[in-house]
DNA sequence: GCTCTTTTTAGAACAATTCTAAAAGGAGGC
DNA sequence: GCCTCCTTTTAGAATTGTTCTAAAAAGAGC
């Protein structure tokens, strides 16, 4: 593992959450000045491609890395943007079972309130 | 409701599946040539804030527009990249019930084989 | 026919991601 | 230590679907 690709990884793992490629390039260039943001998608791809991290599209644009390979779910905060995790037990055998179409994979993103804002809401008028 | 709106849906509503914004733009043109894309994205903005259509967000960057607007679930062919309808029966409850967090809605994509792929198997080796 | 609001046009802007080609770096053999 | 080959990184342009902007046109109500 190369240096910058192992701070990519570093980065996400020492991270609470989920992270966007431009905060995560934000955060190596601390420690790498010269660092691309080219760089970091290469780096993010591979390691998504070698199953070390998560790659979670959002039909809002924003991508997301997730430091945690394993199948679960997530929830993105309509209030801050923030994507959580989220947990709905075995989903894919559910959808497999209740399907009319044969399922080979899904996207789903759950929209939400997550803790943080709920928990302001009643400061926040929410 | 104003001419190019109603051709907007009009084209919609007649036409089978699911159009991605450049196909309705193609299809509207050929009844006003001097139809500018902006103008379909102004009437599918429109026609979906009144509700008349539904517009679905693939995490691809695909965007669909789609005549039913009642709450359905969709499956992205993988093999001809068609969007169609699946029969999940009420998701949004089930949902709603195994989330260890509030759900207020739901992006949900499945990736299949639609059928026109699936029979064309034998011949294309898939 | 006049005024006000909505719709349409044309084209620029946008923004996140991907691509490209060249430069740099690293590993292994000699 | 040097050479060669392959991988990684850089810099910056390109891409692409969508959105924005400002001006022109159309439509509705009076």
């Amino acid at each position: 593992m190369v240096q910058k690709r192992a701070a990519v990884l570093e980065v996400l793992r020492s991270s609470e959450g989920h992270l966007q490629a431009d905060e995560i390039f934000r955060r190596v260039k601390q420690y790498y000045p010269n660092m691309v943001l080219a760089t970091v998608y290469n780096n993010l791809h591979a390691l998504t491609n070698d199953g070390y991290i998560r790659h979670i599209k959002t039909a809002t644009g924003a991508d997301f890395y997730d430091k945690t390979p394993t199948p679960h779910e997530h929830a993105l905060c309509i209030n801050c943007g923030k994507l959580i995790d989220a947990d709905l037990g075995d989903l894919a055998a559910l959808l497999h079972e209740r399907a009319d179409i044969p399922v080979i994979s899904y996207d789903l993103i759950l929209h939400t309130v997550c803790p943080d804002c709920d928990s302001g809401c009643d400061e926040n008028n929410i």
